[in-house]
DNA sequence: AAGATATATGGCACCGATACCATTTAATTG
DNA sequence: CAATTAAATGGTATCGGTGCCATATATCTT
């Protein structure tokens, strides 16, 4: 690849001006200018990405780390925040992490070791591991959970949507309807986000007084096959709620074919309310209620909250919480 | 952040042997070695990755282009590659271009200033300007698509599933099974992919005798929304097919859909295929038969075509092509 | 016309690693 | 024990830009 000194050397100018005309910044005579596009035409010339961001410190890239790319709720995210990049002169570079730890870290590393200006980090669980590998990289990264700080010296910044909220909007508006016999199918109480869900649907079924069956607690892993297979074991137990919150869409679907299958009719047999609101709760029949856990806002604001850092140089720290919504259809209409 | 140059001055030898020390290449006293471990650690030290590809000329990053991330198709190629290039010790960096010409250009142009060391490039379309600007940078990119070169001159590997095949052997299980009304929802026929699928269904009709009805053609944008207003559409025009080919998974679902919504039952009154057999397929009720198109065998193609390129350095151009095969399930079964 | 300002261009240090060579000291060998 | 060879370390050019300063004209002021 030709380099602006061989581009030079033919125009018969200096390095200098040469990377005044390629930039477009700086003095340079018409004449020069048009020599020195067209030899750099020529000659197939495109400016070092190494060499620039060696010396100006910055890469116009922000890495966006995606714990799970089979899940549709991650894409609004995605959308957000690439919008927002798009229109900073940002580059939005994906990463798809698989949840898996030793992943984040090499990606953080890479950030530390300067691939990008920024970082947006989804992962399905923090520990003090990877806090800690995220207060050691200098460079601003935005968590998009709710993370509460052990040490109190974080310096990142967050954008998240209740969770714990939203399973218990759900169960409450079960409750207000009269169900009694309510089920629930979450994810790996393991990790944080799992057991803030569970939280929620525990809240809500104490403050109504209504009893928690064992029998119609399952865990999943937030996979579609793991929502068939709970509801199939309820099924197969003969005891099956009136009633059914899921921890995501995916699982949510996975329950509803379950039902079908056996020939339990949704809503009236079980009513279920699924979470994340993606585009596949509209491709079933009857059409899946969830909550709308507002994507494309997370993202949206963990991109602006990126930009504040890099572009304005903000130093304190910001946490922003939104608020999710309850999406009614039909596979939760009480019966009349 | 710190460079070898402040570590090498706080523990007294050169950055030459510090370099060695991070490295753990070339000789070093364990002494001095443990020291130097000691105070990159305490100096938070991260090798810049600028400095490093800028002498080296390797970044250890593949480009992975997707033109649209709401289609789970694309995520099959994903793991297939990233598995491939996590085992060669390659980050997969993806970038989600929406099929913007702009974007695309964009990106092969950060490939040629040196972001990644080779890029697997996903399009709708391929035309001159973009396979130009594959041509001009000298950096291995793999095609996904089809292309017919026509110059003669490319030097870019391509691997690709012959999407016409895959409609046409849908087309032709329909005629096997006695069908005669046959509709066909394509998308968008001024892109390549478009084009290759619909010669496919006029293939199969000519070649098995069956009248072409204007009435069951109808283009959508791969979109579920386009495919639940093409089958409106057929509807509302009272003119609806017994069986339909749909040129993807996400416009099968739409039409599905609506044809439930209109009490039509599927297959009995409309039998459906649809195209890349993704896990919405199973998703729906009755589950979608549809064509499977390998799409993880692509991806991991691909990443081999280019780690063979980096790695062997091999210099001649390589295609590979692979054939689709038919998933039957319930949204086609024939009616006894 | 003298001084100020704008335009045009070149020179060079620098960013932070790597690659390669030179030098010194220690260990091995016939 | 001299001659090799291995181990340990330092020195320095280099990758390809950017940023800043110096210099030389050209143009504009008053």
């Amino acid at each position: 690849m030709a380099t602006i000194y061989e581009i030079a050397q033919e125009v018969g100018v200096s390095p200098s001006t040469v990377a005044r005309a390629l930039r477009g910044t700086g003095y340079c005579s018409k004449e020069k200018y048009d020599k020195i596009i067209a030899v750099a035409k020529r000659l197939n010339y495109a400016p070092s990405h190494a060499a620039r961001s060696l010396k100006s410190k910055r890469t116009n890239k922000i890495l966006f780390l995606i714990p799970d790319i089979y899940n549709p709720f991650y894409f609004g995210m995605i959308k957000g925040a690439s919008d927002v990049l798009d229109q900073n002169g940002y580059y939005t570079i994906l990463c798809h992490t698989r949840g898996d730890k030793g992943m984040e870290k090499k990606m953080l590393r890479s950030l530390k070791e300067g691939y990008g200006d920024g970082m947006i980090f989804v992962s399905f669980d923090f520990n003090k591991e990877n806090i800690d590998a995220v207060n050691a990289c200098a460079l601003p990264v935005v968590l998009t959970n709710n993370y509460q700080s052990l040490s109190g010296n974080d310096h990142f910044d967050c954008v998240y949507i209740d969770t714990f909220e939203g399973i218990y909007m759900a169960c409450k508006y079960f409750i207000s309807q009269g169900f009694r016999k309510i089920g629930y199918i979450g994810g790996d109480t393991t990790v944080q986000t799992g057991r803030e869900r569970f939280a929620g649907f525990l809240k809500a079924m104490n403050e109504g007084n209504v009893p928690v069956n064992q029998n119609f607690l399952k865990e999943g892993d937030f996979s579609r096959d793991s929502g068939e297979k709970s509801m199939e074991e309820m099924i197969s137990a003969r005891s099956v709620p009136e009633a059914l919150v899921v921890a995501n869409d995916l699982m949510a679907i996975g329950a509803l074919k379950a039902c079908k299958k056996h020939g339990l009719h949704i809503p009236q047999d079980v009513a279920i309310i699924g979470m994340d609101n993606t585009d596949l709760a509209t491709c079933t029949v009857p059409e899946l209620s969830s909550i709308n856990m507002k994507e494309e806002d997370i993202g949206r604001y963990a991109a602006e909250l990126l930009m504040e850092r890099i572009l304005k140089g903000r130093k304190e720290k910001r946490t922003i919480r939104l608020q999710p919504e309850l999406f009614l259809r039909g596979s939760s209409r009480r019966e009349a």
